[in-house]
DNA sequence: GGCGTTCTCTGGAATGATTCCAGTATCGAA
DNA sequence: TTCGATACTGGAATCATTCCAGAGAACGCC
């Protein structure tokens, strides 16, 4: 009977990746694995964590892959001035983030009103917008008593 | 009849360095007259103009002042994912920006809805919050249309 | 199951904005 | 006018990210 289900199911991170008409690569997945649980991890941080998964892994396969998730939307890039790229694989919603001046910490914030209205603006210019980003800057709690 | 004003009046940017508490220097004059009518110049930029002003600026010279005159709240640094900061005069007003994902032209924008309604997050994790940046990220009339 | 095309990964070097450093020049208070 | 603090010079360094050419792996097709 333990053979009753003909195959083992695919993992999720798998099926996301074909989905998405990628390839399913090892660094692919080891990327995703990485930031699950991880959000705003630096690209630094994927490197480290995927080398601790799958051993020895070139910087750029990272960067590569990193560049085709988010491309494919299975994961967004964020940047804070005066800070490395942050990625994250929570998508889709309409979230935002507060980073700390101090630290560099990020943390996600769900839309101060629900809908968009900050999200069109009053004037375009002309521009066909698609995205609108909103940043909060601050001191977290551990850097606001720190020294 | 003519003198009957005792000196000529210092030039509006000398007395916004002096109300600054910064020392008056001619490549901090520069900067700000550089930006002047040029708001979103990259630092670059603004090397050039300084340059064109007074000859030979160090590189440095300028990143310094640029640091100081935002410092002070003098002019305001903005930096769009992806490429270099800009910097620009207008502050203490509360307007965002568009970014073209084509060619980086960025356009000021004012708050679509007059009083700050996103500027106050939903959840702030503990953060103290002290400014909030909205950044529209689309493609200018003319990256729209070229090939 | 093997084959070939196409995409991905490796390793190393390059880029570009920005910053660090030590020494010299300048600002402006006394 | 002098003096101490601050700003500027020139050159080298940093750091995240990208470019490059070649070796390797995924997967559609036979």
């Amino acid at each position: 009977m333990a053979h009753a289900v003909a195959a083992v199911p695919a993992p999720p991170e798998h099926e996301l990746l074909r989905g998405a008409g990628l390839r399913v690569t090892g660094v692919r997945l080891a990327v995703l694995r990485a930031l699950d649980g991880h959000e705003h991890s630096t690209a630094d941080d994927v490197v480290r964590a995927v080398r601790a998964d799958l051993g020895a892994v070139s910087v750029q396969a990272v960067y590569d892959s990193l560049h085709a998730l988010a491309t494919a939307g299975l994961l967004r890039r964020m940047e804070p001035a005066g800070h490395p790229a942050r990625y994250e694989r929570r998508v889709g919603d309409n979230h935002h983030h507060i980073v700390c001046r101090g630290c560099g910490l990020v943390a996600d914030v769900d839309c101060a009103v629900g809908h968009s209205p900050c999200l069109t603006p009053s004037e375009t210019h002309g521009f066909a917008v698609d995205l609108a980003e909103v940043t909060f800057w601050g001191l977290c709690p551990e850097c606001a008593n720190g020294p």
